[in-house]
DNA sequence: CCGTATCCTTCGTGATACTG
DNA sequence: CAGTATCACGAAGGATACGG
């Protein structure tokens, strides 16, 4: 059953993201985009159809959900099945491989989410001292107390 | 010492990254980036230079270095100090706000090193069948089975 | 040493139109 | 319905040179 298939003779490679060259590069840039996360997100718990992932997930173009779907079912994270009707029908639905991944990126989603008016605080923060770094005292007469 | 700061009034939004205008997106496309990875990675556990950091990711240019910096530090989630010395010296420091971060985008390599090999074996798989559907037995005479 | 400024090339992205 | 093809544009990214 669980009879092991015949290895290639591989080298052992432990990958490491911190080398230009190596290949986690590329999966971190498939990982780590935003329309990758979006659909995965949706796709976690149920098959879906191409029109329907373009209909939830806001804004994205029908090209770009085409090349994202393709990637990620190149990357054997998501599968891809065609129903021969018409009119056609396909469904996408996650993988083994891509069920190791929605968790994390679930958890990414959530974080963006909740921690949100944190960092849009910081942004105004950081643009307010910008700004008066550049332009000590133009604003007004009143002097900026920080603490 | 738990003192509330007074709050302005503030709406309670709930964030969705499925809405095309919502600021969770801008939020993902930060996190998501390569670079921010690396950089938060590296920043984990010890504060460190700018010199220091260019060396230790591989193929980073100057200029991405320092727009991921600047955008992290917008953001609040690094720390930027300089010391007013000859050379100058500049560190970067990971926030607490950072810190809540980390260990996702850590997770985030981890996964990406450890799954690669499986992720490349798909793209081949993938790359063959598309090879295979549009070349039927162009390449011998040889009829590939799968199964 | 730590940047900023500039140029230049490449890539991603959206809009549009067309096909099985 | 679910794509593919093409074009056109701006943004991303790298290389280089210069500045505090």
């Amino acid at each position: 059953m669980l009879e092991q298939i015949e290895q290639p003779l591989q080298i052992v490679s432990s990958w490491n993201a911190y080398q230009a060259a190596c290949p986690t590069r590329l999966m971190l840039n498939r990982i780590a985009d935003k329309w990758t996360v979006l659909v995965l997100g949706l796709l976690e718990n149920e098959t879906k159809r191409f029109s329907t992932l373009q209909r939830e997930i806001g804004g994205i173009s029908q090209k770009m959900l085409t090349q994202t779907l393709r990637g990620l079912e190149r990357d054997g994270l998501i599968a891809r099945t065609v129903y021969p009707e018409v009119p056609p029908r396909v469904e996408y639905k996650i993988t083994p491989l891509g069920n190791t991944l929605v968790g994390l990126l679930a958890a990414l989603r959530d974080w963006s989410e909740t921690h949100m008016d944190e960092v849009l605080q910081a942004q105004r923060d950081y643009d307010q001292a910008q700004q008066a770094a550049s332009n000590p005292e133009a604003a007004s007469g009143v002097r900026v107390v920080r603490f």
